[in-house]
DNA sequence: CTCCTAAATGAGTGATTACTCACTTATATA
DNA sequence: TATATAAGTGAGTAATCACTCATTTAGGAG
């Protein structure tokens, strides 16, 4: 898969099809890596059509306006980024198996993540940095996580709480702890010390155990 | 305590004194408020003369440019906001008394930035942004977590794991954990869902036992 | 009061910004 | 080949940017 299809297919998020002109792959590759580089608001169009190669001109005619290219590229990209970590076919696929444990659920989330982050890294900090900014853009997020992702969360958690499972807290405490250490352990592991010596599958490892049984001995 | 003496002593990070004039105080309380809520390259520096009610000469007259004018912004607040995390008086306390847990530990910690945190919430967001795009700022941040709090909190970890009070996992490892639980906890508190209903008593409390014992029940 | 120095001012400057538009080039269909 | 439509161009524009500087104001010492 080159460059200007794996484009395609992060900025198509599911929905309708659109026909990406490789000038216009070359613009959305510019304005991504500049964009995490530099932050929105400290790029100017006349740095990503040098970059991409093209007119200034040209972003004009796919994009409207300068946060419109944001747009386009952040929207795709929180779908992609937080959809799949309850994809229907995933939670369903845990619960048929009754005797799985949450460990078991949340080490299936972790490894399912790390790849998607670790092969996006400029988009995720352009979402990290820009939803701050952007009203629309938290929002959307905001929509996604609690329409898609806390659900389907919730009654997992909630089952493992009557199994017996998991501690009798509140399921947005829980769900909280969880996610926090989940991305606190990626935004460190690529973001903060990406340069660092990672033993990625012990420190997944590591990281469930002690999100299980926290770090008390003899567990 | 008034803002400016409050902006005083937030400047002056425990080094050289320097005096603020009241139109200083002005445009530097007028320069955090925007900068948190439009981020540092979206904020012109008329908009901060403007809501700082003063000529747009007189920014330039105390900071030669606008760049320094952050850095003197968010420098001492990054001193301010890390190096209490294991003030000396702080950690040999818990060392005097070594039949205090790791859990103890944790809980002053904890207590003690939350209220930092929530009184200084639009610095915070400066910080955090801003250390992205500012090579000097986040080595400067580095600096102080490798040579003021990272040798505290392993002296710290090292005792606890010889004690057998923490699991043997790499010191690395464990701090990553505790900092990603406590951190991502304030972070959500405050940036991410501060409108939210928080038993903050409560909800401290649950996260340290979530982090010491996991989420397995039982414990 | 006079003098001195630091603080404050705001009109002015060149550079850069996002965006426009008249025009050219490429592509597809018939 | 002829025609239509979409893609691409780049010089041009008004607005805004960070920053300067000659000048005025304020406050304290003698």
């Amino acid at each position: 898969m080159d460059k200007q299809e794996y484009l395609q297919q992060l900025i198509n998020a599911g929905e309708e099809e659109i026909e990406l002109t490789p000038k216009q792959a070359k613009i959305l590759e510019a304005a991504i890596e500049i964009f995490a580089e530099k932050g929105y608001a400290a790029t100017s169009t006349s740095e990503i059509a040098k970059k991409a190669g093209v007119a200034e001109g040209t972003i004009f005619r796919h994009y409207k306006t300068k946060k419109e290219l944001l747009i386009s590229i952040v929207t795709p990209g929180i779908i992609k980024l937080t959809v799949p970590f309850f994809a229907n076919q995933f939670v369903s696929e845990v619960f048929k198996e009754k005797s799985e444990s949450y460990e078991q659920l949340l080490r299936k989330i972790i490894r399912n993540r790390f790849e998607f982050v670790q092969k996006n890294i400029p988009l995720l900090k352009i979402i990290l940095q820009e939803m701050a900014f952007h009203e629309e853009l938290k929002q959307s997020f905001q929509n996604i996580f609690i329409k898609k992702i806390f659900p389907k969360f919730d009654e997992a958690v909630t089952q493992f709480k009557k199994d017996g499972l998991i501690v009798d807290y509140p399921s947005s405490t829980i769900i909280r702890f969880t996610m926090t250490t989940i991305i606190g352990f990626i935004i460190t592991r690529f973001l903060i010390l990406p340069e660092a010596e990672w033993d990625d599958e012990e420190e997944i490892d590591r990281t469930i155990r002690m999100l299980m049984h926290g770090i008390q001995p003899d567990s």
